[in-house]
DNA sequence: AAACTATTTGTCTATTTTGCCAAATACCCA
DNA sequence: TGGGTATTTGGCAAAATAGACAAATAGTTT
């Protein structure tokens, strides 16, 4: 198995940056049912607009979400489902087993 | 679905937080193979031995990695070797398809 | 055009993270 | 015991991140 170039690994240490923040997690949370826009979002986060805002750009940023503006509103879309499927193993590594997690028992 | 708490949030980013650094992917692929000494590791790494140090401190403390001293050397293994299977889903992210990635193909 | 709503961006501050060097610690061997 | 190797920790400076407020932007409605 080769080592990934030290490109690959900046790359991916930038999606998995992204990831590490509650609030952002809360972001990818409610948007694993379908697209939200960011008033609906704001009003989960608990944070001021704009830094729920600043949340999103960084989730955009990372390739994470897309955002579409409809009229007066942006709508944030989660580009890639397979993420939440991750969390059993993070689970995993939270409760220290080392073994997957079924998602359906621990929420 | 039920949101989940802030505590299980906080919780998960901190496992993100941890893998959110080229240094410590380098580590958990080093040592997908198999445990390994920190002075081995520091010849893979590029960086001061005191630094690689502090960041195995990091995923050990995210529960991601467990170390053993043996004789004059610590060793450390990757505690949950699920976490390299979700790379398939980093590199959806990273290309933009959002779809999940062969590793086999890339690496 | 003016007022209003939704969102982003500029700016600042506080906090955290990163990384190096030097010093401390732990263990081995002679 | 003394010297050598492996690893961690203290302390510091630079860089990155987070969050708030205010101002700017874009679109909608009257």
């Amino acid at each position: 198995m080769p080592t990934p170039t030290p490109t690959l690994l900046e790359a991916r240490a930038e999606v998995f940056k992204a990831l590490g923040h509650p609030s952002r997690l809360a972001i990818i949370d409610a948007l694993a049912d379908g697209e939200r826009c960011v008033c609906d979002l704001n009003k989960i986060i608990d944070a001021d607009m704009s830094t729920v805002s600043r949340h999103l750009a960084v989730l955009r940023n990372a390739g994470i979400l897309s955002s579409e503006k409809r009229g007066n509103q942006v709508f944030y879309r989660l580009e890639c489902p397979c993420i939440t499927s991750f969390y059993g193993c993070v689970e995993s590594v939270i409760n220290g087993t080392g073994q997957p997690v079924d998602l359906d028992v621990i929420r």
